[in-house]
DNA sequence: GTTACTGCAAAGTCTTTGCATGCGG
DNA sequence: CCGCATGCAAAGACTTTGCAGTAAC
């Protein structure tokens, strides 16, 4: 068994996410956790955020840049990236059963998640 | 205007992404260039897959994974990504008309593209 | 002949690791 | 007290950049 340990560091780092609507990287969670706790490393930012990924209470997503993006927002949902500024939006749209089942027979996997990426402009951007 | 140059390194990383079938990282695709081109610089891949990306002539993709992969087909389609073994397939679906007028109603965007990742089990790791 | 591309090495970005110290249980 | 987590620095993985020389046209 793994013994849990609630640490400051975890807890604020936890803290930080669910109070960012944002998506930060894990370079802007460690400047807000920083803001409240200057000694903390970098690595212990990565260290809590893969804990808390592993229990499932943040997710983490990659897109087409460098960084690793992380939400507060623990199930499923999808998102939409705006090109031309990066901005990232929650979208909730639910994918046809069927498509799920189309997917499983033409590639022979059984599929347990998916996760749909919009690209586009966002309001702001379009105009 | 920018003078466009077809050179025999531009030419073989387009041959070797264009034969293989297995959505290779750029690691892999210098490796299999340099066994017909011994000399070439990893910098030289890494140029040359981003002119061909920017020409459309093949695409990138980024999964959860460190390395960027890249895809022989141009066109908009799919994947489905084993979270055990890593293989990655194409998936031929397509995302009905009123899912993406949802998500460009919700997010107030302009969707102009979007990507499906399908997760699970390969027939071969789901046994 | 120009001028864009290559090859090389070095730097840059993001993430992980090793190890001594210290805190949580 | 025991062991996991932290803090620090260094290494690791992937990608980009600067620059001199070379090749494409």
């Amino acid at each position: 068994m793994t013994k849990e340990r609630r640490t400051r560091q975890r807890a604020l780092v936890l803290e930080v996410v669910q109070s960012s609507d944002d998506h930060p990287t894990a370079a802007q969670i460690f400047q807000r956790v920083r803001r409240r706790y200057p000694g903390i490393a970098y690595a212990t930012i990565y260290n809590a955020l893969r804990w808390l990924v592993n229990r499932g209470e943040i997710t983490e997503y990659t897109f087409g840049d460098a960084a690793a993006r992380y939400d507060r927002n623990p199930h499923r949902h999808h998102h939409a990236l705006c090109t031309h500024c990066g901005q990232l939006f929650d979208v909730e749209v639910r994918l046809p059963k069927q498509i799920l089942q189309q997917a499983s027979r033409r590639t022979g996997m059984k599929i347990t998640a998916h996760h749909i990426q919009f690209l586009g402009l966002c309001s702001r951007c379009a105009t």
